[in-house]
RNA sequence: UCCUCCUUAGCUCAGUUGGUUAGAGCAUCUGACUGUUAAUCAGAGGGUCAUCCGUUCAAGUCGGAUAGGGGGAG
């Protein structure tokens, strides 16, 4: 089955920022895009319906270790793959496993074979080796599965980055092996990316985008970052990455970021974004908006009954007050999840498409400057 | 009119046989959150212990008076 494709749209004339389109067998994506975090089959507190219709996500994440543990793997093979069990007929990319070989750290144990995860659910012990990884991401389904990686943290000395670095491409050598021998699951293209790490040493990072460019993918990650460095030190690896990375395909920033993070790192050449923030802080009453940041918490709020932001297209944030997301969030009301979530993920929305059509424009500069400013002021 | 109980943070309440700097929850405010083990976590401010007089080395705590409130009897 053919693999995806991308097109090259538009070159930013003052920045590295570009223009594309990606095309899988579940539509098209035009980039750059945020893609909303939906870790167990579920962006948190948003049903499919919304995600579509208010939020006009163009693709979300799944997360092969917590499909793995549930539903699990006959179910999700029962249903005939992530997209029917959920009911989300949009692309989906899953992230195999490799963050949490960071985020659960405590619980898991690597070896040169892969990893030993200890469930969060059950205490249970799971084997997570990248051939393995590459059969759960194929049952799962997803449009897009990523290599299985270890996300080493922010701060890691040389020899440990380079030694983590260097097991990540033998693991990656064994996830296209793999991959190569399976074939796409419920008659769609499934595509496989490699990721790039290196810690924040910049000669590992050229090697990891030699290696990973070499294997001649359809897209390319750049992971282990936003993982404790400080964010300049994200910016330069992130710039550096997509200097040494091929132009041709599409690059993916795993985890990143906040509104400010993305515009810069869509100015330095960054197709995909994903990351939890505007969901989990959105839940923690944390609102970007495009005003500046809200603590919708705050009494201030409690008769402001303007719109949770008329910046944006999107009915929700346009529709209710702030006022009224203020009481649901003091009274502890489910819609006050999924109001906040609905509105950070459409905020998240407004500044792709906005930086999109501001590249063909061709103000993005001076408008990213503008609204970078803008948008980190809290209110 | 009498009897009885109560009065401690903005609110609802803990405070031992008198003994370091009077606590909690909620509320208020501030942080944090970046390929989700998180509708979570961390922290701050806020009190003339109703008022006054006494007992005592020492009173939120014991005694008395006053004020306000609850309940009961006439």
């Amino acid at each position: 089955m053919a693999s995806l494709k991308f097109e090259l749209q538009h070159n930013c004339s003052t920045t590295k920022a570009r223009a594309g389109k990606i095309t899988t067998d579940h539509g098209e994506i035009l980039t750059p895009i945020f893609m909303p975090v939906g870790t167990v089959g579920s962006v948190k507190a948003v049903t499919q319906q919304q995600l579509e219709n208010d939020v006009k996500a163009q693709i979300i994440l799944g997360n092969t270790y917590h499909l793995y543990l549930r539903p699990g793997l006959e179910t999700l093979e029962a249903a005939g793959g992530l997209h029917r069990f959920m009911g989300w007929n949009g692309p989906i990319l899953t992230d195999s496993g490799g963050f949490q070989v960071f985020s659960l750290s405590g619980t898991r144990k690597i070896s040169e074979e892969g990893a030993v995860f200890q469930s969060h659910i059950d205490g249970s012990k799971h084997l997570f080796s990248p051939e393995i990884v590459m059969d759960i991401q194929r049952i799962i389904g997803g449009d897009i599965m990523m290599a299985f990686d270890e996300c080493p943290p922010g701060g890691s000395e040389y020899n440990y980055a380079k030694t983590s670095m260097e097991l990540t491409h033998r693991w990656l050598d064994r996830c296209v092996n793999r991959f190569t021998k399976i074939e796409d699951r419920y008659g769609h293209s499934q595509n496989l990316f490699p990721i790039v790490q290196g810690g924040v040493h910049h000669d590992l990072r050229k090697i990891s985008c030699e290696c990973i460019s070499s294997k001649d993918l359809p897209g390319n990650a750049i992971g282990g970052l936003s993982v404790g460095e400080p964010t300049e030190k994200m910016y330069e690896i992130c710039e550096l990455c997509c200097d040494h990375l091929p132009t041709d395909k599409p690059r993916y920033l795993m985890g990143v970021g906040t509104p400010w993070n993305i515009l810069e790192c869509i100015s330095l050449g960054v197709d995909m974004f994903d990351c939890v923030m505007p969901t989990r802080n959105g839940r923690n009453a944390m609102l970007f908006t495009s005003n500046g940041v809200i603590n919708i918490d705050n009494k201030k709020w409690e008769k402001d009954f303007s719109p949770i932001d008329d910046g944006i297209d999107c009915e929700i944030s346009n529709h209710y007050s702030k006022a009224y997301l203020r009481h649901l969030v003091k009274s502890k009301e489910i819609l006050g999840l999924q109001i906040a979530s609905i509105h950070n993920l459409a905020f998240y929305q407004h500044i792709v498409t906005q930086s999109r059509k501001e590249i063909f424009g061709g103000n993005f500069s001076l408008w990213k400057s503008q609204m970078s400013a803008r948008w980190q002021q809290r209110l």
